[in-house]
DNA sequence: TTCCTATTTGGCAAAATAGGCAAATAGGTC
DNA sequence: GACCTATTTGCCTATTTTGCCAAATAGGAA
């Protein structure tokens, strides 16, 4: 039961999700698409760590790209996260 | 913006959901509280694995805990995680 | 007190994750 | 071809997470 796949891809999801500066970017892909470069301005680290984080959230299927000549955008699949960030939010510590 | 304290505190949130055994114990939680004892049972893992486990859930406000001589029965406080559930299961990979 | 069961805690080693830098890759322009 | 910009990948180190074992703690019962 524990060693369920729904379970191994569920967690596979929430890890992609366990990272502030992820959560940061979904917030700004439910705005708008970004391309990276526009990306690591807001965010303000290393460009490469960037690119990483986001190669996480699309192998977890949350966000999906497509190039423009040689910038990337970014785009969000999946705005039912952001429905769970209000849940989460009620969550007192 | 990316230092918002709100993504440090939701990111510990989305860690605490990040593991299979973890997000397994939710979903019998869901149902029903459970002693310690009987979700090693049901996990199959150490008796120390799992408590630890039920300390992080805890931690992160996702579940509660009582006593009852020398048991601890600990029991769901946020069942709209499980509604995320949902939300991630239709995300293809 | 001693004994028994249930649970947590500490320590440790293995595995996974994160982030920076440099190099590689891709696409365009000159 | 050489050059420039945008992005990804590889490598490395530091940090975090995981899971087991043993020890400690808590609460009853004998």
């Amino acid at each position: 039961m524990k060693d369920d796949p729904k379970y191994q891809y569920m967690s596979q999801i929430m890890k992609a999700l366990a990272h502030p500066t992820r959560l940061f970017i979904l917030d700004l892909l439910a705005e708008k698409e970004y391309c990276v470069c526009e990306l690591q301005k807001q965010i303000g680290t290393d460009i490469s760590t960037v690119s990483k984080h986001l190669a996480v959230l699309k192998n977890a299927g949350l966000i999906s790209s497509h190039k423009v000549n040689n910038q990337v955008w970014y785009n969000l699949l999946c705005p039912c996260v952001l429905d769970f960030y209000n849940c989460v939010s009620e969550i007192k510590n």
